[in-house]
RNA sequence: GCCCACGUAGCCCAAUGGCAGAGGCAGGGGACUUAAAAUCCCCCAAGUGUGGGUUCGACCCCCACCGUGGGCACCA
């Protein structure tokens, strides 16, 4: 799609001779020239200013990938610079950083890859990002730039972990992890698909016992969910966090194993379905399972262990529909009823959930009820749908009416599950229990890329702490990234690293796994306000200054790991005393995912935009003539509609690109980029451009009027600034950009252009396409930036009309629309409304049974045949 | 299977109970030009995914269905 420079075909038809120039718009001379001054000015700077009100506005930092900016992260960061610009206009004293989620698993495979340093590749990726970044002209305050992978940042990420070991909030135990043989790491939960694979990449994901650090964010599970009240974030964000915390009230329930002095506890949500109990299920790792079994069954229950143990998750998950199971031999005793009930094992009941056994209620389960058609097991009704109706055909798994269940028939679920519950409180049998699907967070990997552990292992095996003044631990130099012979991860390599003095006395080793990749995330946010802070992490006074962040901007694919995990270190920062808010992010926006059309021909074979042309509204390959198939898809190199900012900045410029990725749709919205569309919002900066240029004057800005606007102007003008405000405030940057192309269509079709309309013109578009307001602001006669400009006011007196205008319908159809004088009246629009001849071809022979008169909005009659 | 969001001119999107069009792309015509580019002006085009309902009046609210995208899915 090649489109001639403006300024090429100037040249090209007018030459050297011409005398009457036109100044052309060139974003290529403009941008880099603002973007030096903003740089060498310092112009957004940020200091601790209590005079004004604050304002924190923040992007997800990004990983700097070694493909380099994509045209999504523009996208929020665009947005939020927009925001920053327009609140340092209106007296915000603003926070707006950006940095570098810098350490990571890409960086260690192209190391492996290419053999070069992470350390190297970070650099040279944090380089291009940064480049790509200013580029589009963002007004990141860059004094405040910070990088997760640096001995001063990561020291403090070393530091906060300590405080979670001190409070126990991070141990080491021997448990089940997710191993990823494809990565050779261990992955928290959160980072494992339903499928049983990593989220990223799709490797397969399985179960391994490995001695690993974990903290402890079960503890904070119910603040966690219990404070997403407090947070102005997206619905759908908060319901994920809540269902990943998975709260449940129910109670536990104690059984006696028969002829055993041993118990054992269910869990169960269902303390009502008690007297339902045809047998208990164990998970197979549950621990009594051992001595449970009797001689006859052992064989079987072993062969059960043996398999389910090899199964993974995604096994399990595949055959879902089957279930399957084994009986113990071991019989366990009703707590209530006395009765001997089956005690199986079945791998559908979880060990690391509730008490990793549960009772069985086929008539009231649908899991149980299917379990007992498997394997002929009995079944006992004892809710019913309503008082007297007939048990249900399957499981009836709804609240209902008690049934065959002693002293408690009768009752509703609801009013039986307290009273049962608290019955067998009483006699010791059960309590009530709230339960968290949430587990601890593995918090080790097995990577060289990551921040050291500031721990050390004594002799005795014991994990000692370093003080303070040990840190930074800093991460040795490796050439080799690969796991030792033995199995050991990387760091394992560094052996006069390893080596260490052991805090208590005599030697240690140091720890060798590193921090996963969200570590640096879960606090970066607080590093901004202090960056270069050596005593702390941050002064305190800064802290309560600037928290908590006022809005956060970001994709929806954080929303369970990074987004809780921050929250999780918050809290426990906060229960320190080292932060004043209970939440780090009042408000969360997330931006839609931007796509590109893509086209594919029948063979399958993929096609560049560029090949394609467009006839009668059908694609087809230009060359060849082969008719596509023209789809809306996720950018990849493979569909060939991968968008990068460098070309489009190149071709038309950063103001122009941050208008377009604006304009596209509403923020949060998924939209499907089109190039095409960068005409659109390129032509309204020239337009706007020439708007200082009247006539063939080269004279800047000479002809400008100096008298007042015409009144329709004026209104326009102040309908333009209460609008504009007003969609900023709501984040509704593409219809904002469309009233300021309406005013300036207006005024591209003015006879003439006051200068103070002009004025208030530049001020509101500035946020939106700062270069070129930096550039005419200057060319207007001022000496400094027009980012600290007062934001215009809209004089409401303005915006009233000199006339009212009246839609009259007829039965709800439109017939005509009456211009009147401000003050009419009801019965004087009635009036005129009944004479126009319009409205009365469609009343003849019908009489009006309703009139409808909204103030000042529209008229409609209601007709009907003659009484 | 369950939950959520979204379906409006050829395309991206406005309009949140009151005239279906704010803006842009593409297309057509004209002015300017020796011509073209650029620019300016004008025009074209949907009755709002489908079927019901509520209302004087529905893109908007309610019900069912279809399509697209996203999330969740043995947690007892």
């Amino acid at each position: 799609m090649a489109r001639p420079k403006l300024c090429d075909s100037i040249r090209g038809l007018i030459g050297p001779s011409r005398s009457k120039l036109r100044m052309p718009y060139e974003p290529s001379i403009i941008e880099p020239r603002w973007q030096k001054f903003w740089a060498e000015q310092r112009t957004f700077r940020t200091v601790e200013d209590h005079a004004k009100p604050k304002y924190y506005v923040l992007d997800m930092f990004p990983y700097p990938s070694g493909s380099g900016l994509h045209v999504g992260h523009p996208e929020g960061y665009t947005a939020t610079d927009i925001l920053a610009r327009y609140k340092r206009m209106r007296g915000f004293n603003v926070l707006h950083p950006m940095g570098w989620d810098a350490f990571g698993l890409p960086a260690e495979r192209a190391a492996e890859r290419d053999g070069r340093h992470p350390a190297d590749i970070t650099k040279t990726n944090t380089d291009n990002f940064r480049r790509q970044i200013q580029r589009l002209g963002f007004s990141y305050d860059w004094d405040r730039e910070i990088n997760t992978s640096t001995p001063d940042y990561y020291r403090w990420t070393q530091w906060i972990f300590l405080r979670l070991h001190e409070r126990g909030l991070a141990y080491r135990a021997e448990l089940p992890v997710n191993w990823c043989p494809a990565l050779g790491t261990v992955l928290a939960n959160e980072e494992v698909s339903p499928e049983g694979t990593y989220k990223e990449t799709g490797d397969p994901v399985e179960k391994r016992l490995m001695t690993q650090w974990m903290l402890r964010i079960t503890a904070y599970a119910e603040r966690l969910m219990k404070d997403l009240d407090l947070l102005d974030w997206p619905e759908p964000v908060k319901k994920m966090q809540r269902e990943w915390i998975g709260q449940s009230n129910g109670a536990e329930v104690d059984f006696k194993v028969a002829g055993s002095e041993r118990r054992f506890t269910v869990y169960t949500t269902r303390a009502d379905t008690l007297f339902g109990v045809t047998w208990c299920v164990l998970a197979p790792e549950h621990p009594l399972v051992q001595e449970l079994t009797t001689a006859n069954n052992r064989a079987a229950v072993d062969a059960y262990i043996q398999r389910s143990t090899r199964r993974s998750d995604r096994e399990r998950k595949a055959d879902q529909a089957t279930k399957t199971g084994v009986d113990t031999g071991a019989r366990a005793v009703h707590p209530l009823t006395g009765e001997l009930l089956p005690i199986w094992i079945a791998d559908y009941v979880v060990g690391g959930y509730g008490t990793g056994a549960v009772m069985a209620v086929p008539a009231h389960d649908a899991r149980d009820h299917e379990f007992a058609r498997t394997y002929g097991l009995p079944s006992k009704t004892v809710v019913l749908p309503a008082a007297g109706s007939a048990a249900c055909e399957g499981a009836f798994g709804d609240d209902g009416v008690s049934a065959h269940s002693g002293i408690y028939s009768g009752m509703s679920s609801a009013a039986m599950r307290t009273r049962i519950t608290q019955d067998l409180e009483a006699s010791g049998q059960g309590r009530a229990k709230v339960q968290y699907a949430l587990r601890d967070w593995l918090f080790s990997r097995q990577r060289y890329w990551g921040e050291p552990f500031p721990m050390v292992i004594g002799a005795d095996g014991v994990a000692v702490p370093l003080p303070d003044d040990a840190l930074p631990v800093e991460l040795p130099h490796l050439v080799d990234f690969k796991p030792t012979a033995d199995g050991r991860p990387p760091l394992a390599r560094a052996e006069s690293w390893l080596q260490v003095a052991d805090p208590r006395g005599g030697m240690a080793l140091r720890e060798t796994n590193t921090m996963p990749q969200w570590a640096g995330s879960c606090w970066y946010y607080l590093r901004y306000l202090d960056p270069k802070n050596d005593q702390a992490p941050f002064a305190p006074e800064k802290e309560r200054y600037w928290m908590p962040v006022d809005l956060y901007v970001g994709g929806t694919e954080h929303a369970v790991l990074h987004l809780l995990y921050s929250r999780f270190w918050h809290k426990v920062l906060f229960d320190i005393g080292l932060v004043s808010t209970p939440e780090p992010f009042q408000k969360l926006f997330n931006q839609g995912m931007i796509l590109a059309w893509s086209y594919q021909d029948a063979s399958g074979k993929y096609w560049h935009e560029k090949d394609i042309e467009e006839r009668d509204g059908k694609h087809f390959v230009r060359a060849t003539g082969a008719s596509v198939e023209t789809r809306v898809e996720k950018m990849s190199k493979s569909k060939l509609n991968v968008v990068n900012p460098d070309d489009i900045i190149s071709e038309y410029g950063a103001d122009a690109m941050r208008l377009y990725e604006m304009f596209m749709g509403p923020l949060d919205m998924t939209k499907p980029w089109q190039t095409r569309g960068m005409e659109g919002v390129s032509r309204f900066l020239q337009r706007s451009w020439r708007l200082w240029l009247a006539g063939d004057d080269d004279t800047w800005a000479a002809q400008l009027s100096e008298a007042a606007p015409s009144e329709d102007i004026e209104r326009q003008l102040h309908r333009t600034i209460a609008g504009v405000t007003e969609d900023l405030e709501q984040m509704r940057f593409n219809t904002a950009i469309s009233k300021l192309m309406e005013l300036v269509n207006t005024l591209t079709a003015a006879p003439q252009r006051s200068r103070a309309t002009l004025n208030t013109y530049l001020l509101l578009v500035a946020p939106f396409c700062p270069h070129f307001a930096e550039e005419i602001w200057r060319r207007l006669g001022h000496k400094n930036s027009i980012a600290y400009a007062p934001w215009p006011v809209a004089d409401l007196s303005k915006l009233i009309e000199s006339t009212l205008t009246i839609p009259v319908s007829v039965n709800g159809k439109l017939r005509t629309t009456l211009e009147l004088p401000l003050d009419a009246t009801e019965a004087q629009i009635r009036e005129l409304a009944l004479a126009d001849p319009g409205v009365q071809r469609h009343l003849a022979g019908a009489t009006i049974r309703k009139v409808i008169y909204v103030p000042k909005r529209m008229l409609n009659l209601v007709v009907g045949p003659p009484a």
